[in-house]
DNA sequence: CTCATTTGGTTGAAAGTTGAATTAGTTGCC
DNA sequence: GGCAACTAATTCAACTTTCAACCAAATGAG
């Protein structure tokens, strides 16, 4: 347990310093993945849906960020015609500029703070054991059956 | 970084399973800390500012959730006779008594998602890398003067 | 076809968080 | 003692997140 507590405190200040480096362009952690998976998809378009599953966020949170998002001009939404319901999250070419822009500052940040103090082997390790953890807690999950 | 960006994912999962766990004894995982922080003081009791600190949360984060807490009959506030301006948390009975019912069922929580699924080694090698983390994240922070 | 159910997504209100401003009390220095 | 600088804690306003309610479209069983 004294264990996992001090992993609590180191991962909660590295996730606050690197959402502080990214403070710079006006970015959270949160809306930065949800930009990185936009930039991501084929036209850098997507389903509201699927890219509130893909950045772990809520769908209303999409919605609510969305919003805010596109008041700055990054996204636009537009509807679907196969399903009058859906809309697409599409990234408009500012978006595009500032991620493109954010992205290797972050990068650096997730380095320099976190990736540089790690041996290949600890990164090897790392990645082995969180795989482990990720596919033990989706068992868990489907095994409550939610 | 695509270690890292599964990093991010499985650490917030899992950081949202024991939320999600905690939340049947009406826990978050950062009044949780608060509280398991004041159990731990002498006397159960601690001056606002230093359970802050401690318990990794802002000052003003701190004065509301206690503001709940209060509410919720498990913590009091005493003024502090030496410091006229300073308060004590004190954490009451009932606080206690909830704390300690909460306790065990996050330690197993903590257990069945994470601390199981590693080995001795794992689980020594993970303790090592945050230690290091944390204390380069402190140097970072120190050099930047703030 | 039709009606109940499910799905995609939004909305508004309530709750939570943040950071700056504020209040009150303390300290150190001349 | 008097005053500037500092500290403890709370409050305020702006913003974000959550939760539940909602709407509209799609699905599917009978």
């Amino acid at each position: 347990m004294k264990a996992w507590r001090s992993y609590i405190i180191a991962s909660r200040r590295l996730l606050d310093a690197l959402d502080a480096d990214l403070a710079g362009h006006d970015l959270t952690m949160a809306d930065y993945e949800v930009l990185a998976q936009l930039s991501d998809a084929p036209d850098r378009r997507m389903r509201m849906s699927e890219l509130a599953k893909i950045a772990m966020v809520s769908k209303s949170r999409l919605s609510h960020r969305m919003k805010v998002m596109e008041k700055a001009g990054w996204v636009r939404r537009e509807e679907c015609e196969s399903d009058k319901r859906g809309y697409f999250a599409v990234m408009t070419e500012k978006g595009w500029k500032a991620i493109v822009k954010a992205a290797p500052d972050h990068v650096d940040s997730v380095r320099n703070r976190f990736v540089d103090h790690l041996t290949v082997k600890d990164q090897e390790e790392l990645a082995k054991i969180f795989d482990r953890v990720q596919s033990n807690l989706r068992d868990q999950y489907i095994a409550e059956d939610k």
